[in-house]
DNA sequence: AATATATAATTCATATATGAACTATTTATA
DNA sequence: TATAAATAGTTCATATATGAATTATATATT
């Protein structure tokens, strides 16, 4: 098999996951909210989440976390609350402001991934998430 | 049409194009050195390069450039040289270390992916490269 | 030639990433 | 129950990212 082939497809999942993530990000940004903050933002449900559980939604490890959750504090979108349970664990919660940059943003975030995904057909689609589904399936990767 | 497609199929592009980058990194900074450094090595040839072009080659900013130079000459993989025609650029050219293991370090990154693309026949390769292509090439993204 | 504009690279301020070490708790186990 | 091992979150050191401002130089325009 030409094996060139293997590393143009690999550069070409690179580029194309940072076009993407570039393009949606300009648009979340001009909220004057990072792209990070953002995604913690998303991820926040009405329970709370606590820094490890949100690190592992991010894909990012939870020392990150801190800082994150730390000039999200300073913003006034979240704050932090202990819980009763297990002295350790902190949920990080929405303050009325956080609720409402999030119900703002969703929406035009949601309608912005379907835009950019939307060059595809609903067939080129389910192929594509097969294929995508094939390469992080393999043992090698866990 | 559904439109939580979208939103699946796109989040798993992203993720997907971060393991995979997860998997292939640990492997090359087993060998001291970043990621991003690697990256700079891997496309410094015998004639040089300026930081510009580096930085685009990389998707990085020119600014973020600077430092990762900055560090590779520290750590004796590169040198800076004066451009004679126009004294605003600088082209930066590998050492006979940086030289060393760039030759060292090629080979096994390309075994690498073409290890972890190899769960996907020639013919399904061929079909994400199509797909992803017209991810890539609408006007938007540009 | 004098001035305006553009360009290459850097510096600065801020926000992520990453992994190692550390603190406070909790849970497991001898 | 005393102690070891595990866990949640933080701090620290270092390396990227990003965009705005700055410096030095080159090019275009009058």
């Amino acid at each position: 098999m030409n094996e060139s082939l293997h590393k143009d497809v690999y550069r070409l999942l690179r580029n194309t996951a940072k076009y993407l993530k570039i393009e949606l990000r300009k648009k979340i940004e001009e909220y004057d909210i990072t792209w990070q903050q953002f995604h913690a933002l998303y991820h926040i449900g009405d329970e709370g989440i606590t820094a490890n559980e949100l690190a592992r939604e991010l894909n990012c490890n939870a020392s990150n976390m801190t800082g994150i959750i730390d000039r999200m504090t300073d913003n006034g979108w979240v704050y932090r609350e202990h819980s009763k349970e297990d002295r350790r664990v902190w949920f990080v919660k929405l303050t009325d402001e956080g609720l409402n940059l999030k119900n703002k943003l969703l929406p035009i975030h949601q309608e912005n991934i379907i835009q950019v995904m939307s060059v595809l057909s609903e067939e080129e689609l389910m192929l594509l998430k097969d294929l995508l589904s094939k390469l992080t399936d393999t043992e090698a990767l866990l």
